[in-house]
DNA sequence: CATCAAAGTTAGATTAGTCTAAATCAAGAC
DNA sequence: GTCTTGATTTAGACTAATCTAACTTTGATG
């Protein structure tokens, strides 16, 4: 065996394997909520602890998916960012999916398109997307990225930041993955696309008032900053 | 860390990956074709060395999945046998799914199939079999097992052993799963449901002509004898 | 600007699954 | 009954991903 390297891959990296996809994701996901992306967060989102990040950090870097500087900060290259959007429109669309051909709730999905995200093929994600028809949001709103690796727009501005007003809002996007709340805001009928006003806000991030249809229920400002909303045109 | 063991698992086996769920169902398929399972046919099919197969084999034995005795016999344990037979369920709903739900033709499916067998939920399973009507055929005629292990019955008389006569004959399975001879197959418009008659059959194991609908066409004994049929009752 | 706690990395070990090379076994041929 | 050949197993090494324990760096605090 010669040292030769191999000069597709380059050392170090062989093949993508599914954990690497799911760092990809969760350093994607961090960039995104956080603006950087630090080894202990990583170490929490993933599941494992901070050393076995750093070892994958390197290995990442070896398949040049992201930048790195011990110590300092880690980045997506391009090429790390479009495998993480990959997974991702595979995720949204599972989820999608789920709801509309197989009668998911929404609150069901998560888990099942975690894995599967990994398993698709390109043949499979495409048939799926064109019998959704070429979808741009999940359940849950979140925007599905494009092939091409472009994200479709997203208004995100959150319901905890409107004041309240007469304005018709509508939902459009709920950032919690989290089944118990989910299953709870299916049950007050809030959800992306209902449109609903704010009546009242209490002080010192207190909780809102909201109504929906014609039934006002109170809301947790917590829960409220995970709601993304638009006015409505009219 | 003391030395004891595990009362859950077991020593040695941790849990089930979806390497040694190919395992099992390779012992399956081979105990059921060859009625026999050696070393090297396994490692044949799974495309691995005999080594890795022995090494395996004995991961399988701690499992409780197989009896194993070295350099003689492996044999599937009730145990083993069920893990086999839902991977082989999953595999065939799969491919059925993907057909009736996603326009997959026939050829397309086993490789995707391969892969989701293993990452399916048991939820997802149950959504898929509903969907299709908890089916018993997939789209070759391969029987589906059932969620108990059993399996629906399954005529097994291959259409090589039909002497010709005036009788119509019904396909019921096609035993093969390359992507060529399916297409073949689907472009003569032989596959399971199709009604045939056998006109004529050449000595000296030579091909048969067999008539699909008013259009008689010559087939390969080899492929003959992967194509099971049954008298249609009249 | 020296200190120190938190964050991050290095060192070294472990497990699953794989390999090659070498040894051993089984079963038919003589 | 012995031999030989092909099948199988053993021995030992490798890679990916993980861990714990120990060390290093960073950056805020006084």
């Amino acid at each position: 065996m010669t040292t030769t390297e191999n000069p597709v891959h380059g050392k170090g990296g062989q093949h993508i394997t599914p954990i690497i996809e799911d760092y990809l994701k969760a350093i994607y996901t961090l960039e995104q909520r956080e603006g950087q992306v630090r080894t202990v967060a990583l170490a929490e989102v993933l599941n494992v602890k901070p050393p076995t990040v750093t070892a994958m950090l390197k290995t990442l870097a070896n398949f040049k998916f992201i930048e790195y500087e011990p110590y300092r900060s880690v980045e997506l290259t391009e090429k790390g960012r479009l495998v993480a959007l990959e997974i991702v429109r595979h995720h949204r669309l599972i989820e999608l999916y789920l709801v509309e051909a197989l009668g998911y709730s929404w609150d069901e999905v998560h888990e099942e398109a975690e894995v599967l995200e990994h398993f698709i093929s390109e043949k499979l994600e495409a048939r799926i997307a064109s019998y959704l028809g070429n979808p741009t949001r999940d359940p849950h709103g979140d925007p599905i990225p494009n092939l091409d690796g472009t994200l479709p727009d997203s208004p995100s501005v959150s319901l905890a930041d409107f004041p309240p007003s007469a304005r018709v809002l509508r939902v459009v996007r709920i950032r919690d993955q989290n089944t118990e709340r989910l299953r709870y805001l299916a049950k007050i009928g809030l959800m992306p696309q209902t449109q609903i006003k704010i009546v009242a806000v209490e002080p010192f991030d207190g909780p809102l008032t909201i109504q929906i249809g014609t039934r006002k229920t109170p809301l947790d400002r917590q829960l409220a900053n995970l709601i993304l909303v638009e006015e409505i045109e009219s």
